[in-house]
DNA sequence: TTCGTCCTGTTACAAATATAACAGAATTCT
DNA sequence: AGAATTCTGTTATATTTGTAACAGGACGAA
């Protein structure tokens, strides 16, 4: 077991803020304690300014173990607890200078993290705007429908996409096959395609010659293409059905995939949502054979 | 004492503050209400989230004055004005990347696009607030350091972002090893673990037994453990020397790992940033590899 | 001055809130 | 596998906290 202490972030007198507190004890905590810290830790600090009882009802944990989390923290009872809450936010109040300006809260402006952050919500915020959402919902109920063959195609890098959609898509649904254009077999896969099967493609920059090899010969075959690029969208994009190009710039000597992922992510909850019933009985399933497997730990 | 008044300053909704309310009221109000109403103003939002008697202390009014003023602001009691009192302050502090805007316009606000991105957003916030940079740094050294070998490990889900890391990790560095925990044959890679040895290990729920077992193996050894997970820790934390716990609750039957993506890749440009030029002649050995295989277009 | 109205504070009561004690689970250790 | 320890929730009690009713006091009008 190991304890450190964070040096934490500290108010401008240099005592602790209650969420430092919080933070440092974290560890020292247990598993309905730490459930609530981070209750807590959600909004901050209105959430604990409200009665015990209202607290320990979000936080799903029990009245007591709010009071006792509150003294494990050092305070007499809850009504102190509250009582240095609302100084702090007193003293915030009055200063309210910086708070919020970054991201890491207590990291310069120019840290990694902040600058990193910066530049993907703000590619977030220039992709969604650009995407149609009826193409959206189309590709969606492409991805869903169970009649067709469905084929998830991931380069070098975008592997990684790929894989995380055909790992999700595989519970939801059958019939589905992922291949990596990296990979000199996929020539094999494409044997049995046929009109109206279904490719997700994925190709970033660089774009890779295998991947739109693969796609045109997919396409030949007469398959439906739904494309996920960049926003200099790869050459696939003539092929393709439907396409969403996600910006991907970030201060950084590579390419951000985390616009994608989101966009990816977000298709997943999208599709499970179209036929839910034979979706939870497809993850009732596979829970089954996980527990038979003993794979996870059945609690914490 | 107060001042001015500060005209109107609304919230989002258009729904007025409980300090507009106050102040619109301010004519009618009698002399002791008055008096307690700046004592209210004077340090907002804090002064009103006390006990009634305490508010009435500091006013120099009695006790049932606040009652009755409170009740002529509208609300059913004292209990009432603190719960907006603190709904208030809630979205107060949510608010810079302001919440209702709509990512992907002309979709509907509840469309899965907007829910999604902005719980994603959400947890970006949220997740990024509770890091320490300091750690952060820490790790990328670690991950940075030559001389230490580095291993790499996920599991079912997380093998995504494992992966990903290694990729590009690979390409920054030499001695780098990518192992999964859902393999029978990790234990052989722990053969050659020694003390000081860097393991990057990304577990997030549901925790996996294996990846536990990995880790407290490469503890044993002395290894150095740097953990990804998620926002109720897995077990691996207590073994880890830093931890960064993403949140990752979205509305979908499964996690978000986007929010995790984003670190993952901060933190690859941050270790790129260490040692630059060794890591500007890497690439361009790749790049000159790339070449060669023509596995890339060359344009475009 | 005197009456009446309105305001304000003191007291008493009711409701809620927090704490303490206990017992049942769960988890860890042997 | 069983015992001990730790954790967690339920119940019961004490305290705090808010509200209602009452009575004294200030101010204005006649």
């Amino acid at each position: 077991m190991l304890f450190f202490i964070q040096a934490g972030a500290c108010m401008t007198d240099g005592i602790l803020t209650i969420a430092d507190r919080i933070h440092n004890k974290l560890d020292n905590l247990t598993r309905a304690e730490r459930q609530l810290a981070h209750s807590i830790l959600e909004n901050y600090p209105a959430s604990g300014l409200g009665p015990l009882a209202a607290l320990a009802k979000v936080a799903n944990v029990s009245v007591p173990t709010v009071a006792r989390m509150v003294q494990k923290l050092g305070f007499k009872g809850y009504p102190e607890f509250q009582t240095e809450l609302r100084e702090e936010l007193k003293a915030t109040v009055q200063n309210p200078i910086a708070k919020h300006d970054t991201w890491a809260e207590g990291a310069p402006s120019g840290h990694v993290l902040n600058q990193f952050t910066d530049a993907v919500i703000d590619n977030i915020r220039h992709t969604l705007a650009q995407i149609d959402p009826d193409k959206f919902d189309e590709a969606c109920a492409m991805v869903a429908d169970q009649s067709k063959p469905l084929y998830i195609v991931g380069g070098r890098v975008s592997h990684t996409l790929a894989e995380y959609l055909f790992l999700h898509t595989q519970v939801l649904r059958p019939n589905v096959t992922h291949i990596q254009s990296t990979s000199n077999a996929w020539p094999h896969y494409l044997l049995d395609v046929g009109p109206n099967d279904v490719f997700v493609i994925f190709d970033v920059r660089r774009y890779e010659n295998n991947t739109l090899k693969l796609a045109e010969m997919a396409h030949a075959r007469g398959a439906k293409i739904i494309l996920f690029t960049d926003q200099w969208r790869s050459p696939v994009h003539q092929l393709a059905e439907i396409s969403f190009s996600g910006r991907i710039v970030v201060p950084s000597a590579w390419d951000s995939v985390a616009t994608l992922m989101l966009l990816v992510e977000s298709m997943i909850a999208a599709v499970q949502n179209v036929d839910w019933d034979d979706t939870k009985d497809r993850m009732e399933q596979l829970e089954d054979m996980f527990d038979q497997t003993k794979l996870f730990r059945k609690f914490t």
